[in-house]
RNA sequence: GGUGCGGUGGCGAAGAGGCGAACGCGACGGUCUGCAAAGCCGUUAUUCGAGGGUUCGAGUCCCUCCCGCACCUCCA
């Protein structure tokens, strides 16, 4: 298993430290809003990785996502709403779980809060050793982390702090002059009377942002180095740079092994933002017709770190592709002859072997799901012939079960299609009565009954051995 | 100012030194069909932003240039 390290910008083999469970953390979403189809492209890819890992590379995976609860957009969204914070962010949390299982994705193993009273005694914990190695000081009610204290500081961004400083200058913190140094980040901050408070021991206030993340990392994960952490390319700096300085200057242990991080959506070749109105959520995508599992197959078929461009056309192209996948799973239905052919199975050995081969390769979907067309191609060209039997299909179905244990779109799809729409019996009844009008060469009551069917969302396929439906 | 990414057929997207540039969508022709649909076969990039260079050989390496984009303390 290859995997491309954004600490050292090269393709790595990866393992697990402990040879069998990858202990992995993703920053997950701050919930002050729910997630859109961008924040939902690093979640699919990190569900990617995480099946590939599972089903390729065949470790088992501890995975950490965790919930920003407390920050100055929930704290000012729940006073906005003069709601407690639990119960403001408690709504964001549950339509999170509610999207990730539309789009199939494997619940992590743990989802932490922030306010979890276990994970801000953590934080404390770790301010504290921060604070008794000097990496601290107070300034005005809060405790920053002094940078100058780390001499590796900014690795992971290859920052330049000359270059940085020149240019960047125009956009300095408000709040700069309670720093020694601009580039200092706050640790743990000063509330305002009325905000949400904790004291685990280092004095009131509540989380700086990043510190939740090293401490429940470790924390859940348990001895720093962790094996994998992950996230949204525009992580890289500040927030994983930041955490790393914590979590080692804390530890003083490399925090993780592996530094993954996906690229961004675009929508229409912009940023997704509420005013270009361009800006969509899952039940707005479902709202417009679509299907999550088209979006997922769209949002997984390009590489995790190029940039993707969402378009609704891109969406029509992902859905006829997933339709000639799964009607070829469809065909297998009617293969005749109980005949095994080893030439079919030589056939389907080698596109698992090149599908596992991409995926292993630093997560190449498109040319895994190349394979897999390659094989949909190849089939379907041997069952025109005639070259594959009943004792080829348990094999075949076989490989594209493994196929979609990693794509996870076919399974969806099934999912969709089961609930909903007309039964299997009423469908099945309008087909008898359309053959019924076909035997009598009424041709003008079989299109109708085909043109009736269409409007419900099933679509007919009259073949040799009959006629085959499937849902829109 | 700094750091970094990308430009491959009508559209999407792999490929990162080696003979005919995957795969999906679309289009056209053929086959099949009562008609369709699906499937299959064929056609659709003498060429990979432009120009140089290295090499027996370059989308793939080097240089220059042109475009587009991201990040530099809100951000998946």
């Amino acid at each position: 298993m290859r995997l491309y390290n954004t600490l050292t910008r090269q393709r790595e083999d990866f393992a697990p430290a402990d040879g069998t469970t990858v202990r992995m953390y993703a920053c997950g979403l701050t919930v002050y809003a729910r997630g859109h189809i961008g924040n939902f492209r690093t979640f699919i890819s990190l569900d990617v990785l995480r099946r590939t890992l599972k089903y390729v590379a065949g470790f088992q995976v501890k995975q950490v996502v965790n919930f920003t609860d407390v920050d100055d957009k929930t704290i000012a969204g729940a006073q906005r709403e003069g709601l407690p914070l639990a119960e403001y962010t408690e709504r964001y949390i549950a339509a999170f779980h509610e999207d990730c299982a539309t789009l199939g994705l494997e619940p992590s193993e743990e989802n932490p809060r922030a306010t979890d009273p276990g994970n801000i005694q953590a934080m404390g914990d770790m301010v504290a050793a921060l604070e008794q190695k000097g990496h601290t000081y107070r300034s005005d009610g809060s405790i920053y982390f002094k940078i100058a204290s780390m001499p590796t500081y900014g690795r992971l961004a290859r920052l330049d702090h000359e270059g940085m400083q020149a240019g960047a200058g125009a956009r300095v913190d408000a709040d700069e002059y309670e720093k020694e140094d601009a580039r200092d980040f706050v640790l743990w901050k000063a509330t305002k009377p009325g905000e949400p408070t904790w004291d685990p021991g280092i004095g009131p206030g509540r989380p700086g942002w990043h510190i939740e993340c090293s401490a429940m990392a470790l924390r859940l994960l348990g001895e720093a180095p962790i094996d994998l952490h992950a996230g949204g390319i525009d992580l890289v700096f500040p927030h994983h740079e930041n955490e790393i300085a914590q979590s080692e200057c804390a530890t003083g242990k490399t925090f993780a092994r592996m530094w993954v991080h996906f690229e961004h959506l675009l929508v229409e070749n912009q940023k997704m933002s509420k005013s270009l109105g361009n800006f969509f959520t899952i039940p707005d995508v479902i709202g417009k017709g679509y299907r999550a599992s088209t979006l997922r197959y769209l949002l997984l078929s390009a590489h995790y770190r190029s940039r993707l461009n969402f378009t609704w056309s891109g969406m029509a192209q992902a859905e006829e592709a997933i339709r000639r996948w799964t009607d070829f799973l469809a065909r297998l239905d009617a293969v005749t002859g109980s005949a095994s052919h080893p030439e079919v199975a030589e056939r389907v050995a080698t596109a698992r072997q090149g599908f596992d081969t991409a995926m292993a390769d630093d997560l190449n979907t498109s040319a895994a799901l190349g394979e897999v067309f390659e094989l949909v191609r190849a089939l379907n060209s041997q069952i025109d012939a005639g070259t594959v039997g009943q004792g080829d299909v348990a094999g075949i179905r076989a490989a594209f079960a493994h196929f979609d244990d990693v794509i996870g779109v076919v399974s969806l799809r099934a999912k969709e299609d089961a609930s909903g729409g007309l039964s299997e019996a009423d469908v099945e009844r309008y087909i008898t009565d359309r053959q019924e009008a076909r035997r009598r060469r009424d041709f003008a009551a079989a299109d109708r009954i085909r043109q009736e069917l269409l409007a419900l969302g099933v679509i007919l396929e009259d073949g040799p051995h009959g006629t085959r439906w499937k849902r829109k």
